[in-house]
DNA sequence: TATTATTATGGGTAAGAGTGGGTAATATTT
DNA sequence: AAATATTACCCACTCTTACCCATAATAATA
């Protein structure tokens, strides 16, 4: 097998249609390596998002999960608490996904869905809750800004 | 033969019909690796709800079981506490399995059941209790979901 | 600018999923 | 062995979903 580079980027806003259906933006479709089969793994975020996995990352992620134990009642409380929103969804010929209901309401998302590349995932945005984020009290102050990018050379 | 991968996610409700049968999701069947011949093996889990094994896993399960020693009787009743109540179920061309009244009441299954993907097997519960858990004391803090979460990488 | 390709969205239809129930085969009891 | 209960298999109905075709909007090319 192929070393694959795979990277998402970038912000886009695309709308949910009448049958819960997305559209992925074409440039993140691109991104996808073709060993996942234009699957990913949708999922709820840690924040009030979604999260798309391309399959093979989701795949790592399980690997992880399926290291916890399976003894202490914390740990299987939290493998079950990721899997149990966790399901693979492949885009059809127009390049779209069908969000379950369930899964939208989580995050607030309605009609309008921020799609923004988060290098190895994607993740999926009720505008509005995007914008509180920016302005929000959680919102990253301009010191722990530097700290970070300090860390991380960028 | 070759490596197989099976993974079980998501969350499904289906109801159990007046002969106690219950219809797998499809989308967990078609998960099931052939190897298992449409069949797995239902037990009952630690936490009130029940287990479905894939036949594979199950095997890995028996091995563990039988390297507990013989002698320690805390061992012994270990090992018969799960044993007795596991047993071979292949699902029908509908891909329904029949679940025994007993197993039903121990996960206090009435009627609705929560249908769980946990990566090797699959959880089957109450829906009242599954949103106990969540709610309950021995929920998830936020902090040790967010370590623990760290610490996969999710 | 005109033409062509690509992307995003809308909607119809046929296949498949979930459910209910009938009947024959098997097992259990009298 | 006869009667009864239990189980497994089959058919039928409804509803959802995935697949296909079509149009609108945008970008790219001649």
């Amino acid at each position: 097998m192929n070393k694959i580079y795979q990277s998402f980027t970038g912000e886009f806003f695309n709308s949910l249609d009448s049958k819960n259906r997305l559209n992925i933006p074409s440039k993140l479709r691109k991104a996808l390596d073709p060993i996942n089969y234009d699957t990913f793994v949708l999922t709820k975020g840690i924040d009030t998002c979604l999260i798309l996995y391309p399959l093979n990352e989701w795949k790592e992620v399980e690997e992880q999960l399926s290291k916890l134990s399976s003894i202490r009642s914390r740990d299987r409380n939290f493998v079950r608490s990721i899997t149990r929103h966790a399901m693979p969804v492949q885009y059809d010929k127009q390049g779209r996904i069908a969000i379950p209901s369930a899964l939208c309401q989580y995050a607030g998302i309605k009609k309008e869905v921020a799609i923004i590349g988060v290098i190895k995932k994607i993740e999926l945005w009720d505008p509005r809750r995007l914008d509180d984020l920016d302005e929000g009290p959680a919102q990253l102050d301009e010191k722990s800004f530097e700290e970070l990018a300090d860390e991380i050379n960028f």
